[in-house]
RNA sequence: GCCGGAGUAGCUCAGCCGGUUAGAGCGAGCGUCUCAUAAGCGCUAGGUCGGCGGUUCGAGUCCGCCCUCCGGCACCA
């Protein structure tokens, strides 16, 4: 028995997970659940990311202790994945003090022992606002390019990660072991990072409580990113349990989104070097899944709450979308309709019906016991799809492991067709051809079934149920499971529709603003009996703070908006974003301001429009031009721009 | 702008090292069985394979240029 070690990125608390978060638990989980089929002993990992600043200020900001903050969103999470069927067996928080203290802080150490961390006195810009060190280049004319402030410059006592010293290191790392890094567009992506040179990174904070103390300094935290990707190894015993730590480590699988592939396959092997560990032996790259085509964003209002779908049919039909629909690796789309669409046709028409129709034959024309027998056609389009299926889910493509499942189904549905198991019932001297014919439909039905185990586990279990298979799913074993079974006698369970057809178009609303909301619409169909029995019922969150991002009249009065007619309008040469203006804000002068408009304006479609600027921004300098000033704009998340239109107003007008 | 990836039926996508009438699923239309959740099964979809040029006996499939989209980096004040 080999086993097998996968984890997922562990999440910020800021928010309730939505369905971006759930969908890489989803397919870490029926990756972990394919390993466990498999017989490898499998240890899924997950966790929660804590010592944020972030976090703290929005404990803060709540009035909450941060500890308790972090615990109350810890029950919300494990809510969310629980009501989603996610199978982890390991959960841990960057504030464990048992387990994760000691790893970042042995993980520390082993690095400075190596002589990979040193001591700066960063001399440095500190932004306030961004609560961060900013570096000289990240610097716009002397300002935070977030708060347009004049960041401080700290002299702080500061410890050093040598990364620059792994470049080498680690293209070899890749080299040879070329499947490092998936899928092949992030590897690409890596290597041309990688390639161009690495900077030492700043691992530390001072005068910080939120955060581990660095072992050789107490007055220093450990810097977050430093600290969160050791989780893994923590979890796994790295300085507390060596033994287990031994038995465990390396990870075999780390399941991340595409956004932060970088930590993962540069500074996460970097360390593990540094501290002179074994590195993990994959990175996969996620992609993501958008909702309507446009990327979730709580500015959007477009959140879709997992939940939504698995508090009505349970999480299954959830899972089978994502999985089968998603291509691993590459981005995905959600729609409500689509989901629907997909319900119909793969769970209720095809799959559902299918188990319907089989045991209610064998019920009518056989009381509910099947022979068995060795097979015909259905048991070598089982064998072909078996194999494709163990090979695509050993490479990770989920869906082409769903599709070759889903190709028994169909055939399992053609083989009846062509039978027609109700025309020998009516011909007595068809009896055995009947039962032969009834036996191979149900077996087939069973394979689909075990190869679905990892996607749909509760349905798949039930469908298993059905066909007299009373071992438990977690005792099944793929290879023996999912070969055809020529000997023995089963009894079929006739137990009615797994999943009632949705038959009103748009049966499925659901609020897309508030995804905690309760639907008002009618429930189209039951829960599926096979979906877990305790219905996810999460508790409202407390709505996040927002009265103290609020700011007061006098900060707005700060911000000098103007009026602004444009008199003249250019692209800046090399520039991809920025527009060149000059524009007439009521002073003797037009001023020159850039904006990041370009891909969404031509020049010749900017002159003579009348907008808002603000007026009183400290200058600074773009592609070697100087702007005074900011165009105001709409910006959407998807991206582009729209300016807002002050006409008939003249320039120079205030505005507030 | 640089570096990657992509542009194939209404939708989502397959099409390996170039080769007969370019495929699948979903949706739609038509037909049909009746065990089944008005489900299943069969047939139909006449798509300039982004555009132009080239290599070749022959190109979605290779080369060049162009257009569009996506991602990464560099300027989104």
């Amino acid at each position: 028995m080999s086993s097998f070690f996968l984890t997922t990125a562990i999440d910020y608390v800021n928010s309730r997970p939505h369905l971006g978060t759930a969908y890489e638990k989803i397919t870490a989980d029926v990756i972990a659940r394919y390993h466990r089929l498999k017989g490898d002993g499998t240890w899924f990992l997950m966790g929660n990311d804590e010592h944020s600043q972030n976090v703290f200020k929005r404990a803060q900001e709540q009035g909450k202790d941060p500890l308790a903050y972090c615990d109350e969103m810890e029950q919300i999470f494990r809510e969310v994945w629980r009501g989603l069927d996610i199978s982890f067996d390991d959960f841990i928080r960057t504030t464990d003090r048992r387990r994760h203290f000691p790893a970042v802080q042995r993980m520390a150490q082993a690095c400075l022992d190596n002589g990979d961390i040193y001591e700066g006195t960063y001399e440095g810009f500190y932004c306030v606002g961004c609560e961060e060190f900013k570096p000289e280049k990240d610097l716009v004319d002397g300002l935070c390019p977030i708060h347009k402030t004049k960041p401080e410059w700290i002299k702080e006592k500061n410890w050093f990660f040598r990364l620059s010293k792994y470049q080498q290191p680690l293209l070899k790392f890749y080299e040879e072991h070329p499947s490092f890094i998936e899928p092949e567009v992030r590897r690409n992506e890596i290597l041309r990072f990688v390639e161009g040179g690495l900077e030492d990174l700043s691992m530390s904070r001072a005068g910080q409580s939120w955060g581990i103390p660095l072992p050789f300094d107490p007055t220093s935290v450990v810097y977050v990113w430093f600290d969160a990707l050791i989780n893994y190894a923590a979890a796994a015993g790295y300085g507390w349990d060596d033994a287990q730590f031994a038995r465990r480590w390396p990870a075999n699988l780390h399941i991340v989104g595409k956004d932060i592939t970088r930590f993962h396959c540069v500074i996460w092997p970097a360390m593990l070097m540094s501290a002179g560990l074994p590195l993990p032996g994959q990175v996969f790259g996620h992609g993501w899944v958008f909702f309507k085509g446009e990327r979730m964003s709580k500015t959007m209002g477009n959140i879709v709450d997992p939940l939504d779908a698995a508090k009505r049919f349970g999480p299954d039909p959830l899972r089978l979308y994502l999985t089968k629909e998603v291509v691993y690796g590459a981005d995905g789309d959600f729609t409500w309709e689509r989901f629907e669409e997909k319900y119909n046709a793969d769970l209720a028409n095809n799959l559902g019906n299918l188990v319907n129709r089989v045991a209610a034959m064998s019920e009518r024309y056989r009381q509910g016991r099947l022979l068995a027998r060795g097979g015909e056609s259905l048991a070598t389009i089982a064998a072909d799809a078996t194999s494709a299926y163990r090979k695509a889910m050993d490479g990770l493509a989920l869906h082409e492991g769903v599709a070759a499942a889903y190709r028994l189904i169909s055939a399992a549905n053609e083989y009846i067709a062509e039978t027609q198991p109700w025309s020998l019932a009516k011909d007595p001297a068809k009896a055995e051809q009947l039962s032969g014919v009834l036996y191979d439909a149900s077996e087939a039905v069973r394979i689909a079934a075990v190869l679905l185990l990892p996607v749909m586990p509760s349905s798949a279990a039930e469908i298993l149920r059905r066909l007299g298979d009373t071992t438990a799913p977690g005792n099944l074993r793929f290879d023996t499971a999912a070969a055809w079974r020529a000997s023995g006698e089963r009894g079929i369970l006739n137990a009615g529709a797994l999943w009632p057809r949705l038959e009103d178009k748009g049966a499925i609303t659901v609020s897309e603003t508030t995804p905690t909301a309760a639907s008002g619409s009618p429930a189209p169909a039951p829960a599926a009996p096979a979906a877990p029995s305790a219905p996810v019922a999460p508790p409202a969150p407390d709505a996040p703070a927002i009265d103290s991002d609020k700011i007061t009249i006098d900060d707005f009065m700060k911000v000098q908006l103007k009026v602004a007619k444009i008199l003249e309008a250019s692209n800046v040469p090399k520039s991809k974003k920025l527009v060149q203006l000059k524009v007439d804000v009521g002073e003797a002068e037009p001023r020159t301001i850039l904006a990041g408009i370009a891909e969404s304006y031509q020049p010749e479609q900017l002159v003579g429009r009348t907008i808002v600027v603000v007026a009183n921004l400290k200058p600074a300098k773009l592609m070697g031009i100087e702007s005074n000033g900011m165009v105001l704009a709409a910006s959407p998340e998807g991206g582009g721009a729209l300016l807002l239109n002050a006409e008939p107003a003249v320039p120079g007008t205030r505005v507030r």
